[in-house]
DNA sequence: TATCTTGAGGTTGTTACTTCA
DNA sequence: GATGAAGTAACAACCTCAAGA
């Protein structure tokens, strides 16, 4: 849309001030993305080389995955690589795909060059170095993808027609999706001059190739958020098996306590359990048993019980199954998470 | 014919830059 | 010359539509 206009505006021959004005653009364009170099490229994020860690993809949740010992869904997959990279920004703008900048910069007209001097400049290309991908797409253009044999619509064919009203599906072929996809994956994002390059190359308008990438970004990032939702609904239903499993824990000790009243002289806030090693112990009768500790939050297994961090020999020798042989106690579970560090009760 | 995929248009918000008082 | 407001451009993100498979 953008490019659209520009390139009217040049079309309609305000040559000087819009070119000065374009220069002024790419000048501020080409210090932000030093810029953005600076700020991201230190390692590499974004680069053309290979992508970083991911800087998004709910980023507060990993830490409870090992708590929850269920893994993030496909870390490596094809998704998450896109996203990384289509979170990290700063891609380095002196370097293109595979086409020269000069190349790139030489298709600055990009919108005006017919079919023919598109062709003529992929063929030209100085390296089309895509390895063996087959970039020749103005030959394929014309005459439908040579491999697939689906004589798919002809996408410079919007080129001459722009001003219609009426919104045109044009399909790409599949070497032409190919690449971009392979382009994506190298970078989710990109600049002007990458944008051209590719363009020129595909023989598309700079135009598409941004619509194409933008759609891809969104899709990606939408399957994304498909895959962590489901995550998180696994996570949402561990966590609230693991709350009712609490609760009831909790029910049973409230109903021990009333069993047994002898215990309840002692101050509720005194006595302190350790839910893994199952040892209880007073404040008031091992005052140096908890020190003032640093406030921690209590894990989800001991909210509301406090445990104890002194060792285990200067506590009260009796655990809590030998206070309580009823029949109703049980060792708790397994899988509480050791408690180093006692809460100020 | 229904559904899905995907190219594309439009809107909005953000960021960076330039101009001007 | 420094500074802040206003204007502008580019872009990402999002929503939406619609053509084509």
């Amino acid at each position: 849309m953008a490019d659209a206009g520009r390139d009217l505006v040049l079309g309609l021959g305000m040559g000087v001030v819009v070119r000065r004005d374009e220069e002024e653009a790419e000048r501020g364009r080409r210090d932000r993305d030093a810029r953005r170099e600076l700020e991201f490229g230190t390692g590499r994020c974004g680069g053309w080389s290979s992508p970083e860690p991911p800087a998004v993809r709910l980023t507060l949740l990993p830490g409870l995955v090992p708590h929850l010992g269920l893994p993030w869904p496909s870390p490596s997959s094809e998704t998450n690589r896109h996203l990384e990279a289509s979170t990290t920004r700063g891609f380095d703008v002196n370097r293109a795909p595979s086409l020269s900048v000069a190349g790139a910069a030489a298709a600055a007209e990009e919108d005006e060059a017919g079919a023919a001097a598109a062709a003529a400049a992929a063929s030209s290309s100085p390296n089309n170095s895509a390895g063996s991908f087959p970039t020749d797409f103005s030959s394929a253009q014309g005459q439908g993808a040579p491999g697939g044999g689906a004589d798919r619509a002809c996408s410079r064919a919007s080129d001459d027609d722009d001003g219609g009203s009426a919104r045109k599906k044009l399909r790409l072929s599949k070497e032409q999706s190919a690449f971009l996809e392979e382009s994506f994956k190298e970078h989710a994002t990109l600049n002007p001059k990458q944008k051209l390059a590719l363009a020129k190359q595909l023989n598309l308008r700079p135009r598409q190739v941004e619509v194409w990438f933008q759609n891809r970004r969104a899709r990606t990032k939408l399957k994304q958020t498909e895959v962590d939702c489901e995550y998180l609904k696994r996570c949402c239903e561990t966590l609230t098996e693991e709350n009712r499993r609490l609760q009831k824990e909790l029910a049973e000790l409230r109903a021990l306590k009333t069993v047994h009243p002898f215990y309840m002289h002692l101050p509720a806030t005194t006595l302190s359990m350790c839910p893994s090693c199952e040892r209880v112990a007073s404040n008031s009768a091992a005052p140096a048993a908890a020190p003032a500790a640093p406030a921690s939050s209590p894990s989800p297994a001991t909210t509301g019980i406090a445990a104890a961090s002194a060792p285990p020999e200067q506590q009260r020798p009796s655990s809590f199954a030998a206070l309580f042989s009823s029949p109703l106690n049980r060792p708790l579970a397994s899988h509480a998470q050791p408690q180093p560090q006692a809460p100020t009760s």
